[in-house]
DNA sequence: TGACAAACGCAACTCAGTTGCGTTAGAGTA
DNA sequence: TACTCTAACGCAACTGAGTTGCGTTTGTCA
């Protein structure tokens, strides 16, 4: 099974109807690879004749969400991002002049080593993430 | 010289005068050690009688951002926080349900060298990092 | 094909932060 | 101490991202 066959799977068990505007928002994300905000979610929907109102831009992303399909990342400013949850699991390098995002893939075995110990200091447990760089890409540096 | 001392004349190197509000609002940072909002400096200047414009509040942090004092840290929700930059760096942890926060401190030498790694790589000059560890704290989980 | 819940659009709203502009007040100088 | 210059301040209006309530439409399944 494809991946978008199981994420419709997944939708199915969840109750949630296939959608013109859902197909074609989920479509959206497998055509890029960068963490997309709510606007470029409508500019993309609006390019292929799709356009929608924008509260449900923002409902059906708290969905996709909530059930695991798409994944919020914070680049730094006052939007929230969202990415495919299917990805592996990675981090970005985000430019601090043309905002540009590259995905970045790390050994992570010892940054789980010090979750480890501080979850046993600290008894907090931990559930993910995040980690972002920022810095000036190859154009701009 | 100590730290506070340090500050005001960091402060007159960039031409900037040692308002009571400024002082006041700096001081605000020396008696708490989590990032604090805008919103969380304006009550805590309210609570001691020097109640300012929330514009005020946003431009000083602002200003103190820019030439260094205080440093953005991000934890998750829409609001920006803040907290002292002399601090020796650390990250957070941040608990899902009651939002308290916490200072971490660990060994970053494994992900320096991943920085090193990635430079190389993706020909990105990483200037600064953002991790934060998001979960449920003692009393929480 | 009918029923029912999910999905949708729209307008009004919230919340964090910003802008323009006129007034106030530190701080260096006389 | 008074003078001057500009940083700092308050206020009102604004922006942009995201939210809410509610009435209408549409997918899905029986
Ligand atoms: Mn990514
Ligand atoms: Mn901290
Ligand atoms: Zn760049
Ligand atoms: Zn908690």
């Amino acid at each position: 099974m494809g991946y978008e066959e199981e994420i419709f799977t997944v939708l199915k068990t969840h109750h949630l109807r296939l959608t013109k505007t859902r197909k074609a928002l989920i479509e959206v994300f497998f055509r890029y690879e960068v963490p997309l905000s709510a606007q470029d979610i409508s500019r993309e929907l609006s390019k292929i004749q799709r356009a929608v109102n924008k509260t449900t831009v923002y409902r059906e992303l708290e969905r996709l969400r909530e059930i695991g399909i798409i994944g919020a990342v914070q680049l730094g400013d006052r939007k929230q991002y969202y990415e495919l949850a299917l990805r592996r699991h990675h981090h970005h390098l985000i430019c601090l002049r043309c905002a540009v995002v590259e995905d970045i893939d790390m050994d992570e075995r010892a940054l789980l080593g010090q979750e480890k110990r501080i979850q046993g200091e600290k008894h907090f447990t931990i559930l993910r993430h995040s980690l972002e760089f920022f810095g000036l890409c190859k154009m701009c540096s």
